[in-house]
DNA sequence: TAATATTTATACCAATTGGTATATTTTATT
DNA sequence: AATAAAATATACCAATTGGTATAAATATTA
């Protein structure tokens, strides 16, 4: 790894909190600078512009909650226990440094207007996912015999999606996690509810 | 009606849906220009600042949603049809303009960190409001014996809520309804079983 | 150690931000 | 029609935005 590639990994890691945090658009180049402890021309060596370091922010963001649950989920042998880790992990999420300013997707998707397209579509792309690697897990149950057959697949993922983006907005505008909890309670029950 | 309150209201109808849509530090004033054809002596002679037209907008956002849901409640005699205005409000609300560009507690909420505390705390006593008035009715639907007894209403209250905030952002970020009417299938379900 | 790659420091740029000032013109109100 | 209120046009302000240029200093790598 070379010193460039070096900085320019220090560079994300640095800032894709404050990005998570501040908003795409509402992190300026001195957020860059003082996070970074660099200075503009080093940024500048490394990226083309600001929206490049966005971008890899973004990915590095979702990355690390992607990694995350998988590292969870392995510790799990049923599905159902797999999809358990959803609401585990979201009732925490204060706990988990990269998702106690936020969802990023939920962040970039809510943020990012028209104003941003390419970070539109990571978050497009992110969220396409998330919901591919949901229907993946539930069909394998349902294959296996573990879940109800008769599930209605893409309804349960939108309704469990809702869950979590919802009650995670609800903790940032009345500012206690009262709605998170009853919410990832609901999810729970639901979850198990699905044992054939 | 003075001149002056005519135009400040005009002031606020024509740049609310433009707040709602840009967000609240992402509206500048030539924004507010361009959306009234008024001129910046004009705004500041009816408004202090860029942020006191923001907290008006505000203000007739929630009030125009708030109106429209009260209207649609005052069709429907049981506590249950009442409830089920919600989920057919948000089914459609692309066909309402006030709620076309996202619902304004949701956008101000997301948007309004620690860098706009005014706004936030109005995004906080709106939702405060929304639920009260949740709470209230379900309780009347328990008090007449339409609605169980049993029922957990803070838990009812949010996960309806993380229904509706959540299917939202979902339509935002893919573009398509399809998570919208699956939750709101949902929710309607869910209401639809709270009869005793 | 020498050549190269990377960072720093400093200065600069044009555009945009929110906001102010004021003289003039246009509207309302009486 | 006269007075007062409101809106316009124009110019200006300091601060901040993203971004560029470059010479000098510092690391890294061969």
């Amino acid at each position: 790894m070379s010193k460039a590639a070096r900085t320019k990994q220090f560079i994300i890691e640095k800032t894709a909190p404050i990005f998570n945090t501040k908003g795409y658009a509402g992190t300026s180049i001195n957020d860059l600078i003082f996070a970074t402890g660099l200075t503009k021309g080093s940024i500048y060596g490394n990226f083309d512009n600001k929206d490049e370091v966005a971008l890899a922010a973004f990915d590095y963001n979702f990355m690390r909650v992607n990694l995350y649950i998988k590292s969870q989920m392995e510790t799990q042998s049923s599905v159902i226990g797999k999809l358990l880790v959803y609401p585990q992990t979201y009732r925490n999420f204060l706990q988990l440094p990269f998702l106690a300013a936020g969802c990023p997707i939920t962040n970039t998707s809510t943020e990012a207007d028209d104003t941003h397209p390419q970070l539109r579509s990571k978050a497009t792309a992110a969220f396409a996912y998330w919901r591919k690697t949901l229907e993946f897990l539930i069909n394998k149950g349902i294959s296996t015999g573990e879940i109800k057959a008769d599930l209605p697949v893409q309804e349960f993922i939108s309704v469990l999606t809702s869950l979590i983006q919802g009650s995670f907005m609800q903790t940032k505008v009345t500012g206690n996690l009262n709605a998170l909890y009853e919410s990832m309670d609901f999810l729970e029950k639901m979850i198990r509810n699905l044992r054939a």
